[in-house]
DNA sequence: TGCCACTGCTTGCAATAGCAAGCAGAATCG
DNA sequence: CGATTCTGCTTGCTATTGCAAGCAGTGGCA
């Protein structure tokens, strides 16, 4: 029990303070958020390890923005990453193609800017097509290695 | 079957896709993610709906965002996200110039996007780019009406 | 040709999520 | 006071997730 709640940083306790902050029983709370009011003590007790989209339903109830909730559960992670990386990619509007066209064109405006900080002659770093675009260092994913790892099954 | 991949945006196509841009197997991607093989199989076809942590993994994997995934999959949505114009903006690391650059580009993508979808017929599906998109207006949990909801259970 | 490695997929199972029914204690009310 | 309502929690169950074992097809090689 103890472990789930220290692995997902508190989630439990954290939900506890928003409850209580927002003056609800553990019912009425079960009953916004739509969930049984027994699933929410034994996640608020840290026995149980919600889903994503049960603790978007929790958030709803509470009134607070479900990525707080993901924050404390694991599954969104809170580093720093280029925001218009994540913004390009995470755009619905947009084809693979048009992703990668604004994400090559920004990736060379940052070398480009670089470079103008550096003035050293530093060699230009070529921009690097990656969907992903959180790890522009790597090779494009079509040039990696292409012998198997270990297989699996 | 299909319920689950059109219910989560297909997440399962856009799985597949990400994979052989990337060249890999089913089996590769799923050794590289740490999921078992035919449980990507039934993601990528839809029969399964996979965690929140089944989706960073497979994305760790793919060396692609966690949250592109989880956008598919509905457990983040898209409004709750830094819109890519106002990432541009906020992005310290470009000119003005580029800034402007980008923004155009960005909105000659998403025009031709929209007209791409006008002749095919559909609705125009352009969300309304509002600033702040979905950001939290109501007041904090604790300055709700504190009157109790209906009992539940 | 047979053998091997690879491919994606089927199937049955164990573990876990999430729930309904219900318990015991506390608080409130007539 | 007893009855009622509320509280958080226990328990047993079903549905689902995720996996291991294995199948059938494909391609390459001696």
């Amino acid at each position: 029990m103890a472990s789930i709640s220290d692995r997902v940083g508190d989630l439990g306790g954290y939900l506890r303070e928003q409850r209580e902050h927002a003056k609800l029983s553990l019912r009425q709370l079960a009953a916004l958020a739509g969930v049984s009011n027994p699933y929410l003590s034994q996640i608020e007790r840290g026995l149980r390890k919600p889903s994503a989209e049960v603790l978007q339903q929790i958030a709803k109830g509470l009134r607070i923005s479900a990525e707080a909730l993901y924050l404390r559960a694991g599954i969104l992670d809170s580093e720093e990453r280029p925001q218009v990386e994540i913004a390009i990619n995470a755009d619905p509007g947009l084809t693979s193609r048009q992703r990668r066209v604004l994400l090559d064109i920004y990736a060379s405006f940052r070398a480009e800017n670089v470079r103008t900080a550096d003035q050293q002659g530093e060699p230009a770093v070529a921009p690097v097509d990656a969907e992903g675009g959180t790890a522009p260092t790597r090779g494009e994913p079509g040039t990696r290695d292409t012998s198997p790892p270990d297989e699996q099954s």
